[in-house]
DNA sequence: GGACGGCTACTCGGATATCGCTTGTCCGAGTAAATGCGG
DNA sequence: CCGCATTTACTCGGACAAGCGATATCCGAGTAGCCGTCC
């Protein structure tokens, strides 16, 4: 099971745009040049935080992407509900209907499959976590490790 | 993200084998006849098993897989390690040390990547929650809104 | 009748194709600033 | 000097290819039972 590296990728964009505060768009090239990514595909990326309306993008010059809202108010779970997509990973295909199961009466389907629901649980408990730390947190936590990264940041884009 | 079909295949494999109860050994073909599967690809998926050491093979006639030990000690999370394979599904890629971080001391990273830890916690709340769990478990579920899947099993691979 | 050797059929195991999705790139539509011109 | 129309450059957005891992299949190596033969 592998996750998409997008995730990684709009997570550090993410806090870049926390790091500058203001709220000036900053267009993709500028994030990708500032992270050492390929522009054209994390673009795309942010493209799916723009219809998630975790970002919002403006066109044209002094355009680019800002914040929709605070990090605080943006859990993981967000970013990666916006960049995965919404389903599981585990989808359960009803193999118990199929085989030896196809001679069985409907009623004993009526509860959901017994290893669907344990996979779900755990992917439950996943999610659970995810939501309960945002990119706020997260931030926090960086900047206490890294005190300077910050201000490395907005000087990159000439905002000190 | 997605996990690969595998991990429901062998799944309802291991409760196939839990229901038949005796240790004789069942070939891929006949457990994949049971579940209406593939049963070259089932075969493949069971070799991972095999190689975890959660079964075990026998060649030529009167062959096949049998449980290397009992679904009791066998936890989702055993199950999920052999088929998908150990390395988590987040793969930090060190992002921060990359574009403007690059100038950064490496004092600076001696703590891991904020991000990274981030998912890392999520990722372990939903490997505590697979490893709570036994394929033993799953079974007593099963069992318990399907009272005679057991039994169709044994009938279908003549075990009664 | 019993034992032994060869044969047959069956099973796993890994090497080999095929498919779909993630990754990656490109160009066009739209937009806002800059510019030049006229008043 | 000020206002306006035009040009220009910049940005996002989605359409279009490429690479790679998961999916699926097949055939060979090995093994256990079976059969025929010989003692």
């Amino acid at each position: 099971m592998r996750m998409g590296e997008g995730v990684e990728w709009v997570l550090h964009s993410l806090l870049t745009l926390g790091w500058l505060g203001d709220g000036e768009p900053l267009p993709a090239a500028r994030l990708a040049a500032g992270n050492d990514l390929p522009p054209a595909y994390l673009n795309k990326q942010l493209q799916a935080l723009v219809r998630a309306g975790l970002l919002t993008s403006t066109s044209g010059p002094r355009g680019g992407f800002r914040l929709a809202r605070p990090l605080s108010e943006i859990t993981l779970m967000d970013v990666v509900a916006a960049i995965e997509g919404p389903d599981e990973a585990f989808r359960c295909t009803e193999i118990r209907r199929r085989g030896s199961g196809a001679a069985a009466p409907d009623s004993e389907f009526a509860e959901p499959c017994a290893v669907s629901a344990a996979m779900r649980r755990a992917e439950l408990a996943w999610r659970r976590e995810l939501a309960a730390q945002t990119v706020a947190d997260v931030l926090a936590a960086a900047d206490s490790h890294a005190p300077s990264a910050g201000r490395r940041v907005r000087r990159f884009h000439g905002r000190d």
